[in-house]
DNA sequence: ATGAAAGCGCTAACAG
DNA sequence: CTGTTAGCGCTTTCAT
């Protein structure tokens, strides 16, 4: 391996001059010098060794990146996007762990993280707890977690309340872990709105069991825009479905997930006429499910998914979904991040970030509907 | 940031000790002395910086992977089981690259992780030449490449000629490069059969442009089995498509590139009746523009996949698809790479996984063809 | 403008 | 068995 000295030596200088040409201090340097330096890098192929730089100055430039499984989609997209702008706007590599949704693991993992100088992480954690980062960031680490800045508390028209950028959610009370988020709760309500506005008056919310912030919060939205419904005069009926987990969580589980809880849909009476599903994988799984089952989509049962992912779009019928603006949430979070992890008493960060419907053909007025309501509804306008 | 010498003065050592003690030297400590400084590092909740380890010992467990694009399934799922093999296998943890199939980037995410003193990476590259590889391996990186293991020796009955470990690509000439690959000759063998012995005698493989050592191997296994076919007197016709790409590479294109080829595909006169693809991705995207133009999978067109995604099973109708042993892949790599970052002196390795067909609904008889071939055919036992 | 020296936290001889 | 010492490759005062 050459080193730095290697450099010095063959452009006869010291090592700190070397230093200071890698450091771009131009300033410190006569043109001669620097020159000449820049020859001996070129020449000696010389890349200086990170890990030393590291050693003395704590800083290293990798971004951690927990997520449930890269399996799934809608991580696998997430992670390109969070790898390409920490790439491409600060430098940063990226170090990947997978959690499953597994608290041990997700622990264990920042620690490792930490010991290897890792000073900034974004985490997409679904365990409720969120104690275990709050003791990372205690401990020093830049964290901005994703998919918890919940925020229930709506104006009169459901739109989210503005807040101050300090005002975080009730799980972080204790400080300094960062938070970005679609808004799922205005997910929810835009999904369930679209139903509403085909005629649907028989609703259900699918989500797998084991809480969530971002699962409450879409479930609030959902039920939110049913209750409004109600209020001015729809005979509407809203019902959570919770699928029972087992084992790991994983992609190819909630397709699974979705195909077996077509069963139990169906196995209501009676049976909703549109569902919503709390991603679209499930969403994906559902409807294949309720194919196999004779059901037609949407002539039967229409089915609303949330995460917006390209697969959505490609399965038959196509898939009505919420759309999340991943790649500005990426950004915004690698942002953070890397700026927390330099600045630690920034002032505490929320961001929300708006959804949008994506029509596709797999919601249509139900079969034993005749009236639809097609008047206008603030869902469209949010 | 507690230190080796916070834990020695706590339990009244000294570093060496402490040192010692992390790394299970048990025999040169005495009992008292060892729980002693346990202690302190328990209630110092001490960990080791692995930094400073890393720069005396110039290791790091921290392994590398480069794929083209983690929002394309088949990478976000081999991510996973990489992720998984190395960090519950050895302890490793993941560094993660989405190259774009680019070549700079590639180039440059080697220099980086060379940086960061990672010592094993496994790479997914698509790219003809393996000059990179080459380069990285010399500098002292072991390096796994997946994919690129094709082999087009086959005996008389297209089975892979047994090689010696030792046999490599022509492609590998200078060495140290090994590698991991499904046997993509067999997968495109496989797909072939199935569909001639559906009956299918015109046949067509759809492939992005681009070469790529698996693909041409998957094309090679296609067209074998053609021929085999042409010999046993059956008036087969097979062609490939290659669909032009522009712009980067990705999971989203991979679909919309599907679909856009089922336009070029009906255009062609007469029209494939069996279509096998290069990947999953791009059969689903295929399958979705073909329904679009009103025509019916498996009805008018068959469609064999590879991959194995999960998420083929949920597509409609379920698509056939050749799959590969991801996991065993994913272990054989992990371990590989490790193994040879360790002791570089290991003869080449070469290994090809078998892959196999996953029937579901997307092939039937083509609609023209009333005599189907029924008997037996060599596809079948491969 | 340049170099000498100290040290980041750890490990690995080598003495004691 | 235990402690002392000398770095790993780099950055960073501080002299010169």
């Amino acid at each position: 391996m050459t080193t730095i000295h290697d450099v010095a030596a063959l452009a006869g200088v010291s090592a700190s001059s070397v230093s200071n040409v890698l450091n771009g201090r131009t300033e410190k340097l006569s043109a001669k010098t620097y020159s000449r330096v820049q020859a001996a890098i070129q020449s000696l192929n010389f890349s200086p060794n990170r890990v030393a730089r590291q050693l003395k100055t704590g800083h290293t430039p990798m971004l951690g990146l927990l997520v449930p499984s890269t399996a799934n989609p809608m991580y696998g997209q997430l992670a390109l996007n969070i790898e390409a702008a920490a790439q491409s706007r600060f430098g940063y590599s990226l170090l990947l762990g997978n959690t499953h949704r597994d608290k041990q693991q997700e622990a264990r993992m920042f620690d490792d993280m930490l010991s290897f100088g890792v000073r900034a992480v974004i985490v997409v954690s679904s365990l409720a707890d969120e104690q275990h980062l709050n003791d990372a960031a205690a401990r020093g680490m830049a964290v901005v977690s994703y998919d918890r800045a919940a925020r229930y508390a709506r104006d009169t028209s459901n739109r989210p309340v503005t807040a101050a950028p300090g005002a975080a959610p009730s799980t972080n009370s204790t400080g300094s872990v960062d938070h970005v988020s679609p808004d799922n709760f205005q997910a929810g309500y835009l999904a369930s709105a679209h139903l509403i506005f085909h005629g649907h008056r028989h609703l259900a919310f699918l989500v797998p069991d084991g809480d969530t912030v971002s699962r409450s919060a879409k479930v609030a939205g959902f039920l939110a825009r049913a209750e409004e419904g109600r209020k001015a005069g729809l005979p509407i009926l809203s019902t959570v479905l919770k699928a029972p987990v087992v084992g790991a969580f994983g992609d190819s589980e909630l397709l699974d997930l979705g195909a077996a809880m077509a069963d139990q849909l169906v196995a209501l009476s009676p049976t909703p006429s549109g569902i919503v599903t709390v991603n679209d994988m499930l969403a994906i799984g559902l409807m294949s499910g309720l194919q196999r089952l004779g059901l037609r989509v949407p002539g039967d049962i229409s089915i609303v998914g949330m995460d917006g992912l390209p697969i959505a779009a490609f399965v038959n019928p196509g898939l009505s979904s919420i759309a999340m603006p991943l790649g500005e949430m990426a950004d915004a979070m690698v942002e953070r991040a890397i700026a927390r992890a330099t600045q630690p008493d920034l002032p505490p960060f929320n961001a929300l970030f708006e959804t949008r419907l994506i029509e596709r053909q797999s919601v249509a007025p139900p079969r034993d509907t005749s009236s639809h309501e097609l008047r206008d509804y603030p869902g469209d306008h949010i």
